[in-house]
DNA sequence: AAGGGCGGTCTATTTATGAGACCATATCTC
DNA sequence: GAGATATGGTCTCATAAATAGACCGCCCTT
């Protein structure tokens, strides 16, 4: 399995193959590498503040408004869990008040060439996926 | 926006900045290519489905026990939602019972790259990911 | 007649996410 | 000195999403 590179002519059908070998025990299924980092993946606000997290560190309030529309909680939450996986660093520096930078480490930013090329593809794609939806419900109502 | 592409030497950087560009309207963050690919994304089984439906088309049955663990009821949701984005394909053969066939459209298959390589990441850097929990979870203890 | 596979739908329960009040501290403004 | 502001959070309560599993009609095999 850990054989696989980005060079690979078809990594896919290769993973496709080592998840494969994860289907004895129903319990083994969570240690399964692609599931275990595809459930992180698939947490609303991870990849996004990966990336927001790109240009510089940066501090708890300064994410919060970079990203908008994410609750305290969620950030919060979502930062600690970044953390636990070693992508993401926390240092509190002693001001008054206290402020609190958060960073990519190397593991972290070792994850952004891939979530890049996810990003460049919705980018490129998102418009075909509109037109697809639009048809899709208007045959619906008809 | 457009004009990213793979080869590009910071991709991620200038999707944030077409990030940024839709800071304006709340009721417009929506409408934003990112944040929209990335909710589909951000559900569970999305990217495993795809997957899934890589080496050939398989039907509804197929794809739930490769699966497992999903749900009737998540895999036929999720299977809507990705026919209605246009990046599967349905189509029911009049057999007896009926079978009904799922297939990767070439938008779907266009994802795949942009996927492998985050699972092939995933892949490289499971092991490291877990070292990093452990540790997290055995200084919270103490 | 009983059991199984097919492709689903439906209900109920658990889990994830969201909105927003609250806290202690310190600073700047009036 | 009262009031507002900012810091990084936690806490509670409501809503949205995911899961388990019963159920359905149809046909085939035993």
């Amino acid at each position: 399995m850990t054989r696989l590179h980005a060079g690979n002519p078809d990594p896919v059908r290769a993973i496709l193959d080592g998840m494969a070998a994860w289907a004895g025990a129903p319990a083994d299924e969570a240690q399964c590498p692609v599931r275990d980092v595809l459930d992180r993946v698939g947490q609303k606000w991870t990849l996004l503040i990966l990336v927001a997290l790109e240009p510089a560190p940066r501090r708890f309030s300064q994410l919060q408004r970079q990203l908008r529309d994410i609750s305290k909680r969620m950030l919060t939450q979502s930062l600690r869990q970044l953390e636990r996986d070693g992508l993401v660093s926390r240092q509190v520096f002693p001001t008054k008040p206290p402020s609190v930078e958060y960073a990519l480490t190397d593991l972290g930013r070792s994850a952004l060439p891939a979530i890049g090329a996810l990003l460049v593809w919705a980018d490129d794609n998102h418009e075909a996926i509109r037109a697809s939806r639009a048809a899709f419900d208007a045959e619906e109502v008809a």
